[in-house]
DNA sequence: CGATATAAAATCCTATAGGATATAGTATTG
DNA sequence: CAATACTATATCCTATAGGATTTTATATCG
């Protein structure tokens, strides 16, 4: 390898004291790859070609396919033998159905537990998550709309991870990344509504009403995905 | 590569008419490396070596590493940089108790929806599903234990497969790959309330009764969360 | 001009090699 | 004998190479 790049080597030991690791060129390659797929670089279904990544990134053939394998282990990528790799298609409206079904399962009784936690400081992050959102700086529609989906995204998680599951916390996480690649391709203009059911939500939090935080929840999802269903029409 | 293998190539073509590809060496390897996980012939927790896979395999390093980044990716072996790749650990405590919580969020309403889309040729297929994990076979108790966990599995995923949506499937179905692991290890009797509780599932099917189904699914998750506590005294 | 065949180019896939790092074993010191 | 230093071995990681397969471009035929 006759890459150059300085290492990634810190000198400041993790929360833990332990000397942080430098990255591995797959790891690099890894994060490489995914921040293609999120900004829809490289577009859902698209094909992947190692030979090009390897010009594109200046490095050898092997940690390319080490990290298109750990993709294709999160479902971002599809492999083909002999054919190599894809991205995955974008996600279609039966998918679309089961994951707000899943979300309608999960999130509710989420937004519940974290109700029943809340405390000052958690609810002065909520907030603070919520408030970033209401700022509209830019001029680029699209970026502006993905900047919001991607802040969307957080306040969801930090509820998550007031509620206390991380299991749940996961698995949700893992699908907003194949959801995120839909919302960037079909995004649409940032409305109120949202804003309004996020505050709703932070009333229902800052009362500590679990009953009523999922009742808010479960109105956010019901109407964030009537929102987005035109998209498949 | 002076491997000799016969290609894995059948003539039969698959329901969509289209010809079988051959196996990739990396996809019958990460095979091979899925079964010694679930099997425990790699504990969870220990070393996995690319060298030792190179000569118990008898195929180069290159889709070894490919096939461990996939798992990587999937989460059941854990990377880290320079050391290697080893085993994902044992789930703990905590992470059993959240994964209860998600499958008491998901498997009693996915019952409800088994329920309502029941009919006969379904009917059938549960019943066969766990009248077969009634049947005693074989004198080594730990793998009939195995046989159980493992029939009990397809039990479970058959009634998600009936409730159709495919996403809560798939989720289920990933967190039982670990699940299993842990079960293996701390295999209990056989017992026949768990036997019962599924007869009491099947009854709630045959009757078309969504709520009883729930209600029985609930109860059934309950209690094999408690028949399973006591391996983390 | 469309269909078919052939050739060329691109890509996939895997093996091999070698330097870097970690681990295990051995020797030395106090 | 425990701690430290040194050496040897094992393993990790990545680059490179080459054969096999697929895709693309070009030529030929009817």
């Amino acid at each position: 390898m006759q890459n150059r790049n300085s290492m990634n080597l810190t000198d400041s030991p993790d929360p833990s004291g332990f000397i942080q690791r430098a990255n591995s060129l797959s790891g690099s390659v890894y994060d490489a790859i995914f921040a293609q797929l999120m900004s829809l670089k490289i577009a859902p279904g698209s094909r992947i070609t190692v030979d090009n990544l390897v010009r594109e990134l200046n490095v050898s053939q092997t940690p390319i396919r080490e990290a298109l394998g750990r993709l294709e282990g999160e479902g971002l990528v599809v492999k083909t033998h002999l054919i190599g790799y894809s991205a995955a298609p974008q996600i279609a409206r039966r998918r679309f159905d089961e994951l707000y079904q899943l979300r309608l399962l999960l999130e509710p009784d989420s937004a519940a537990r974290a109700a029943a936690a809340m405390d000052k400081e958690k609810l002065a992050a909520l907030q603070t998550a919520a408030g970033v959102m209401g700022r509209r700086e830019g001029t680029d529609e699209r970026l502006r709309y993905s900047t919001f989906a991607r802040q969307d995204a957080l306040f969801h998680d930090k509820i998550m991870e007031i509620a206390g599951n991380e299991l749940i916390r996961e698995t949700l996480s893992h699908q907003h990344t194949h959801f995120h690649i839909f919302r960037l391709m079909f995004h649409s203009r940032v409305t109120e509504e949202a804003l309004d059911e996020h505050e709703a939500l932070l009333t229902a939090f800052a009362a500590g009403d679990a009953p009523g935080a999922e009742r808010a929840m479960r109105i956010h999802l019901e109407r964030s995905r009537d929102r987005l269903l035109p998209a498949f029409e």
